[in-house]
DNA sequence: CGACTACTTGAAAAGAGTCAATTCACGTGG
DNA sequence: CCACGTGAATTGACTCTTTTCAAGTAGTCG
């Protein structure tokens, strides 16, 4: 169950696991300002981390799964908030003596900048079609469910516009045009069947 | 001369300075696919790192400057490419033993990883104009030359469009904007003089 | 069943991209 | 020192995409 999806965090076992948390949808985890220093690793459910802009837009910087680590900070003091997009349960690690453990966390730490640095190419290089079609391709692969045609979709429209960068009007008509033409099936809102991977594929730059 | 400016990488001290290494504008200093590993300081000039897109397209992760470290990557081997905007001179860094190292390492991943993230708000929450200020005001900070209300850029349009994701035309219709509106003055097209900070703060997220 | 929220759809407006034509800056050679 | 050529930057006209604003529909929970 914590078995990491094919290219999410390393195991960590060299750091000490404290107590499991759990949290309802929408429950803060953290919030900006808050005291730094702690990580987490998702054990249940789906993590959001965003910044907050005086004019009350939001841009998500990450959503973390299952097995996945997240909490880094470079200073003392959180710069982004992090909340449950849905039931959640955490376990809380807490590092040890520093020095012995920092070379797995420079590893995970590395891991997030190469997530960053994706996800920037998805936001700056693509239109519309093309960081959804992104976006369906990086949920499947860290589901594990490429293989199963379906994905689900934990998070509204509205996290995935901020999450790409978009409205979330547009991101709605990206998934109603790929649907006529043919690219998915929504099964549901939150339930897509994609039916052709190559087409979406294709979208991305 | 090596000082770095308000929020640029640590000094790393702990680290072995290897040899100094030149370059010419537009060489290459690594190539995606290279072996990685080797870390690089910047003495002189300006290094930017990109990835770039089946259709050629670029997209610019970063600009480092004078005193900034980079060349994490997280695998054995590069995910970009990383070339000479002027004329560079670089220190090269070698880990000596890996764990001794790997607290100060992890310091500098951090601030990597804050800057990709400041990055992707930039290019996700901005249109073409709070983009374009900014970039400016990033540039300032970092030649820590707000004091002197001019900044000058290294960098060619197209580099600053393809950082910023937008084309070499709008970003060029935004400084003519920026000039009319007497926000900046443009001494020569690669040197901004800023007649009013607050209005350009006042156009970002 | 009703109320609330999430999602979808439509029409109009704004913004950025594209294509094409100048203009500008700079280095080279006459 | 000036003329020319080259690549960079700017500008213009037009198109296309996305946003904005405004309804409307679908789910969901009481």
């Amino acid at each position: 169950m914590f078995d990491a999806a094919p290219h999410a965090a390393s195991r960590m076992d060299t750091l000490l696991s404290g107590p499991a948390l759990t949290f309802s949808a929408g429950d803060e985890i953290y919030a900006e300002g808050d005291r730094a220093g702690t990580l987490y690793q998702v054990a249940v459910g789906v993590v959001r981390v965003y910044r907050l802009l005086a004019d009350g837009r939001r841009q998500i910087c990450a959503f973390h799964m299952p097995g996945e680590i997240f909490g880094f900070e470079a200073g003392t003091e959180r710069h982004f908030f992090a909340d449950a997009v849905n039931t959640v349960a955490l376990k809380l690690l807490r590092p040890g003596s520093e020095a012995e453990l920092s070379q797995e966390l420079l590893k995970l730490a590395l891991t997030s900048l190469t997530r960053a640095h994706d996800h920037l190419l998805t936001v700056g290089r693509n239109d519309a079609s093309g960081r959804v079609a992104a976006f369906l391709l990086e949920i499947a692969e860290r589901q594990g469910t490429r293989d199963v045609d379906s994905i689900d979709l934990p998070m509204s429209r509205l996290d995935i516009a901020d999450y790409l960068g978009l409205t979330i009007e547009t991101v709605s008509r990206v998934f109603t045009r790929l649907r006529e033409q043919g690219v998915i099936r929504l099964a549901s809102t939150r339930h897509v069947d994609v039916l052709h991977w190559d087409q979406l594929e294709d979208m991305t730059a």
